[in-house]
DNA sequence: TTGAAAGCGTTACCAT
DNA sequence: ATGGTAACGCTTTCAA
């Protein structure tokens, strides 16, 4: 069934049925709900990609996903598409993802863009070393950056954790219960994101008059295990922190295993404070959650992100007027946190 | 730049560049190299959308993702479409993703079918009522299920694992090791995969003449803190289980907690056996792994049913034939397992 | 080996 | 308020 059989079976001209069913004003009530009625019935809907080609939109917003062999895949991707996706959702997008080895990323998005395979795109996890963004400026396609760019800030749209801040916060809490030692379980220090937490937990611990210790400090993938392996190193040194701050949940449970497996408790001998990205399979809620944690839903990030990136498209306008949307994360008490314990180690 | 445009400089048809870009035989070499240098020189690339509508193939395959409130976001997920996504690049498709309230999964379908969206689909996590299969043929459009469908097996194209097999060796290797009382948690038995899971179990169990003890089965999400809760429940009863099996990484995980926090060792005083779906962020990996397991990568199944998919979508002649292809799991020998103390409890 | 022109199923401009 | 027709940018049939 198609538009051309529809007027038919009518007696209107396709001008009139593709009118009435997209709403434009100038058609009679009457006429209208006869189209509308009928569509239905003969359970009609346009072809997408004749409409692409008509309108010159294709209605779709593009992720693209590096895989590199011995990268992990990252769950916040995952959460954060979902969140996109209920936007998209709403929108009448669509959402497409294109999962690529690392070195072809470039090649990619010049070809989305060239083949105009989408309306805009959104850039994921932005590194120390950026050019996406110059890429696609070049390619002339609007885009939205899942996180900032240093130095860059405002020559992209972007959504973003105030990651120096929460970090900082998270780090002054634990001062504040007198813990001097804090072992820092980070990501990745290639990622922007590592990058911005690093400078709080840095910064809290200046202001305090602290010294910063390098061996305390650990960048890697968030995994479990590798959270569990930092941990223990840091506890059985000779100097073992009392409390540890995490940049994801897997790593808070990796580093809580090891608290456990050297006889202590958790909030009670070690505090452990952790970001909480709300990561759906990794639940960390209730009155008292599990974690003290400084939270952040992704999921929301996506939304906002996809919001801020549809509007932009939709008002051609703004051309070179940027959206930028920062984030604040809660501090949300829980039970992993407790006074420093005097004389330990 | 279009075909027009390049055709134009090139002093040739649109219709033999068209074909000297596609490839066609009765291009001469010359000419056919003349064009694909000035295309790379003018950064040429057919518009996807002509192409698409011109063709009638939109290559591209749809995934559909129900996402409910009070439903976790499956990180098998993620992970088979990484898979997916991988193929689907090499043979030069998209991957289209929709993120859907549940109940509204069905107009979805009728949506992406009715306006020709995409060429096929691949069906998510069959549950015990499944009716999803049934639509899509009315729609007519080619897909393919991640997991069989009891009953109806030989009507649809499927990827699956042996998941009865799979669990009842997994049970087996467990009074094998002497156990006679086995915790199984596993995930939502409304889920097709769980269920076959449970046979499994419970088939172990009868072939050794062991008693099946209800209140050492649990289903549930499958996340770190049900596995822990349900695991001190069993522990901490009367004839408490002296090994655990669980449906995922994720549960296991919460299950050594429990071990751990009363006071037991994993692998001597209880051992954790678990099936494992190579989840990128969950490494459960090396020399000796961490956790026994039954291992089968979903990743690989995300490859595999893209591929078959594909494949399907290209011969249209195999409008009724379906293709299955069932993986086994392989039994990996970790440090979780041990024989089972005598008189514990 | 090359080209003209129809066709894919819409939307949108210009008439009426 | 409705209709005719061009246009979107390709592929494909038919001719030459």
């Amino acid at each position: 069934m198609n538009l051309k059989e529809l007027s038919n079976r009518l007696n209107l001209s396709q001008t009139t049925v593709s009118r009435a069913l997209n709403g434009y004003p100038e058609v009679s009530a009457k006429t209208r709900q006869r189209v509308v009625d009928m569509a239905r019935d003969l359970g009609y809907a346009p072809n997408q990609q004749a409409q692409r080609l008509a309108t010159g939109k294709t209605m779709s917003i593009g992720h693209v996903l590096p895989r590199s062999p011995n990268e992990m895949l990252n769950p916040i991707f995952m959460e954060f598409i979902a969140g996109a996706g209920l936007t998209y959702a709403q929108y009448g997008y669509d959402m497409m993802i294109s999962v690529v080895a690392n070195d072809d990323e470039e090649a990619i998005y010049r070809e989305i863009a060239n083949r105009k395979k989408v309306d805009g795109i959104i850039v994921h996890a932005p590194r120390r070393q950026e050019t996406r963004h110059k890429l696609l400026k070049k390619l002339n396609i609007p885009f939205l950056m899942h996180g900032r760019i240093t130095g860059a800030e405002a020559e992209t749209s972007w959504v973003d954790i105030n990651n120096r801040r929460a970090f900082e916060r998270a780090t002054q809490f634990l001062l504040d219960l007198g813990h001097r030692r804090i072992g820092f379980l980070n990501g990745n220090e290639e990622m922007e994101f590592a990058i911005r937490r690093k400078e709080g937990y840095i910064n809290a611990l200046t202001k305090a008059g602290c010294e910063i210790d390098p061996t305390l400090m650990h960048s890697s993938e968030m995994t479990e295990p590798l959270g569990t392996e930092f941990a223990l190193n840091l506890l059985r040194s000779s100097n073992p922190p009392t409390a540890f701050l995490t940049s994801s949940i897997t790593l808070a449970i990796g580093a809580e295993t090891a608290v456990k497996s050297n006889g202590l408790q958790v909030g009670n001998d070690v505090s452990i404070i952790t970001h909480d990205d709300v990561i759906s399979f990794l639940p960390n809620s209730g009155e008292s959650p599990h974690f003290t944690c400084i939270r952040s839903s992704v999921g929301e990030a996506g939304q906002r992100a996809a919001e801020i990136l549809i509007t932009d498209i939709i008002d051609q306008e703004s051309n070179d007027r940027h959206v930028t949307h920062m984030m604040e994360a809660d501090l949300i008490l829980g039970q992993s946190t407790g006074p420093a314990l005097q004389n330990r180690g």
